[in-house]
DNA sequence: CAGTGGTCTAGACCACGGT
DNA sequence: CCGTGGTCTAGACCACTGA
């Protein structure tokens, strides 16, 4: 299973990770029964419970009582596109869009190598994307990614990487984003950027750093989003 | 205990949780062995287990193996001035203080009496409070609170409510704030918050509105703060 | 109704901390 | 060494879901 000096239910809980992310056990789909596993995997029913207590908390797993244990993704992916509202018409939430602008590897500045725990001097994947909510341009984004965890990357079409990375990371690499850091600031446009977003030089822009994570919490992506600090609402649950 | 109908691992929750607001077990004290509290509440050690599981998730209780289980205060209240930091020469985060302006009974707009589930017509306290970093002042607040449950705070000498408010609502009122809710957004400084905050008019300005819980997630308190979006940083850590 | 997770029992032994 | 929490067992019965 995995390491046997870890304790029963942590080697389960291993294991079911890797049958969720080998899609042995696909999202939506329920996994067998807690009295079935633990009989499989020859522990007490108990065992497996604290397994799947584990995989709930990180949000892999889902109990619904009298229906079964389901295959989740945290629902992270929405969570981190709070920010930026815009509404439509009916005021509905309108889900962005990504459009990759351009790839290439790059010697990243040094704090951008440090998040992503790569050696200073050593090339990564660059990524530049506008955000779009409909056909309105509203964030450009400036993306590096550690290049051992993509392996051909830049080969990819375009049209792979669109309209979310974050749903490709996963199933092209098998990198699935777990938990992010983000630092918001605010910054007056440069001319760069006013033209790209459309706005005035010098109008205040919501800068937003994310670091982004997998389940072991070791770095996977780096961003810097700017975005019109006009109409910007961010909203979050503190603890 | 407490309701009788919920099952007894809650109602043991409740009634740890009682004990430790009560202070009979105090801050940073360790409570009762599991095997003693079984035998007091007379249930088997595991449904212990399963009352201090909720209750360590929750922040409020520690283990330690081999030591004991300490009552623990959600980290909360220092995760709440992430943003606005000021570092001295040093590069040491500076703690920032509280004044109090003024305190009055007001009735408060309907969104903060929705936020703080009163009635919409019925008095409430309104604070005004200045933030400082040093003798620097730095943000402006604007602070509601629902007026049954601060009985007599009008009548609190102001260095009661110093250097910070959260401490003073739990220890003068039994009010402990244990999650909120913040949203952020960047706004133009008008002509009283640029003077108190000695900057520009116009000048970009980031305003935080959070809505403060207890651990039933009542809330306890709404306030808006307002403060110059130069040097603002926030981070915030996603799912 | 059968099958699922939710609660609970009454033990056992292990790992860690401090005396 | 003893006392603490950490892991694990092998059952039991309850509550909910859906056919």
């Amino acid at each position: 299973m995995s390491d046997p000096r870890l304790p029963r239910y942590q080697q389960i809980r291993d294991d079911i990770a890797r049958k969720i992310a080998d899609q042995v056990w696909p999202l939506n789909q329920s996994i067998p029964a807690e009295s079935d596993l633990a009989s499989t995997y020859g522990v007490a029913i108990g065992t497996v419970r604290q397994a799947v207590d584990v995989l709930m908390a990180e949000g892999l797993l889902e109990r619904l009582q009298g229906k079964g244990t389901f295959v989740r993704r945290p629902s992270f992916s929405s969570s981190l596109f709070r920010f930026f509202r815009h509404h439509s018409e009916s005021g509905e939430p309108i889900m962005p869009t990504g459009k990759v602008l351009s790839r290439s590897l790059k010697i990243p500045p040094v704090e951008v190598a440090n998040a992503l725990a790569i050696s200073t001097g050593l090339e990564a994947i660059a990524m530049s994307r506008m955000r779009l909510f409909g056909d309105r341009e509203v964030l450009k984004e400036d993306i590096w990614l550690p290049k051992h965890r993509f392996p051909g990357f830049l080969d990819l079409a375009p049209e792979e990487l669109e309209p979310l990375l974050y749903p490709a990371y996963e199933q092209k690499f098998g990198v699935l984003v777990a938990s992010a850091e983000e630092t918001l600031m605010v910054e007056a446009a440069d001319e760069t950027i006013a033209s790209a977003l459309g706005v005035a030089l010098g109008a205040p822009l919501m800068v937003i750093e994310r670091s982004a994570f997998d389940q072991e919490r070791k770095p996977v992506e780096w961003r810097r989003s700017y975005g019109s600090a006009a109409g910007f609402r961010y909203k979050i649950e503190v603890r």
